[in-house]
DNA sequence: TTCATTTTAGATCGATCGTTTTAGAATAGG
DNA sequence: CCTATTCTAAAACGATCGATCTAAAATGAA
């Protein structure tokens, strides 16, 4: 019968999350790593096999935590156009009080990482692509509704909507000024109201 | 008298820009630049100075050839409106025909490089603020022409672009689709279109 | 021609990289 | 207790990194 590991998985993987997302793919060295999941090297290769494995873990990781239960949070629970004014809000007001500047990972991913290897581009594709969905199902049910605009189709508008995401993402890591965040969002939101 | 060089440092800027712009700055390695840039180590550090001056050196020529020469082409030859239109429009079309899908270098350096260090971030925000200042002034000369709606403010109208030329970069890079970077933008523009 | 200076070419340096190895430690089962 | 298996700790491996070094080459001036 084998030792048992001293670690926790999951707490290791949040510290893995944090260097990769702060610090991207390559800057990232193997030592950084185990250092902060405290782990010896031969440790984290013995629990998640080599350091592109790693990353591949972290992001799905955080993506299950980030993503996945903000939109759980916010489409069952509130009317379309809140949902999705809420997502957004959100996440402006935590990038606004992140020190750290660390955006968001999935869209540090898409530019480092996926553009070179094709698994990666895949997840990031997939997660864009639930991202997307999202936005179409509450464009959809607030049109139907009548609460969201209806001169432009759903499609269009989680397209742009997802675009607006991820500029605030980019602005976020890169001028994070509650001026630039709340101004860029307040024309997107106005575009999503209905004029009765 | 010394030996002249042998070298076109436009030429060899060119092909650092590609490497830079394509790989990023960490998984770029001088041994690939000197490769592409036709050049032995020993000169390009005699050119350059060091991997860190020449990624600087790069971005700038960069921009000067990206964004620079773009503002010329459209800010005083177009009606604002159209101006805008035809700068993003002009972005999507080449993002969409890049085998690459090198994206924008300045999104790439504000994600990777731009956080850890003070200089770059310097170069970014800067860069970033100069475009949001170009899309100020349409926003402006359009409000005042009644080409472009005036329910939004220029300041925020110009946040708004910036953001949502910030997601077509990413988008370009990750996930880029005819439907998805045209549907994007259809939304913005409408939301520029004067109500007359 | 020599001289001084810089460039170019190729080799080398010391450090760091991702990964593996070696040895001791920790477990349950027999 | 012994055994088999995996974990942990630290050292080590081979490769690559950014940068420097050494020597030859290229120039104009004296």
């Amino acid at each position: 019968m084998a030792r048992p590991r001293q670690f926790d998985e999951r707490t290791v993987l949040d510290a893995a999350v944090q260097c990769f997302w702060k610090h991207g793919y390559e800057a990232t060295s193997i030592r950084d790593l185990a250092h902060h999941m405290n782990l010896t090297g031969a440790s984290l290769y013995n629990a998640f096999g080599d350091k592109r494995a790693l990353y591949r873990r972290a992001l799905d990781h955080y993506l299950a935590n980030s993503f996945g239960e903000r939109v759980g949070r916010f489409e069952d629970k509130l009317p379309p156009a809140e949902a999705i004014r809420s997502f957004l809000n959100e996440i402006v007001e935590r990038s606004l009080s992140d020190p750290d500047r660390k955006g968001c990972m999935l869209v540090n991913s898409a530019l480092e990482v996926a553009p070179h290897d094709a698994d990666f581009q895949r997840v990031v594709s997939d997660m864009l692509t639930q991202v997307e969905g999202f936005f179409y199902r509450c464009a959809l049910a607030g049109q139907r509704d009548g609460s969201i605009a209806d001169d432009q189709s759903p499609e269009d508008l989680a397209r742009f909507l997802l675009g607006v995401l991820m500029g605030i993402r980019v602005l976020a890591r890169s001028r994070p000024e509650p001026a630039l965040l709340h101004g860029l969002v307040k024309p997107a939101f106005a575009l999503l109201k209905a004029h009765r």
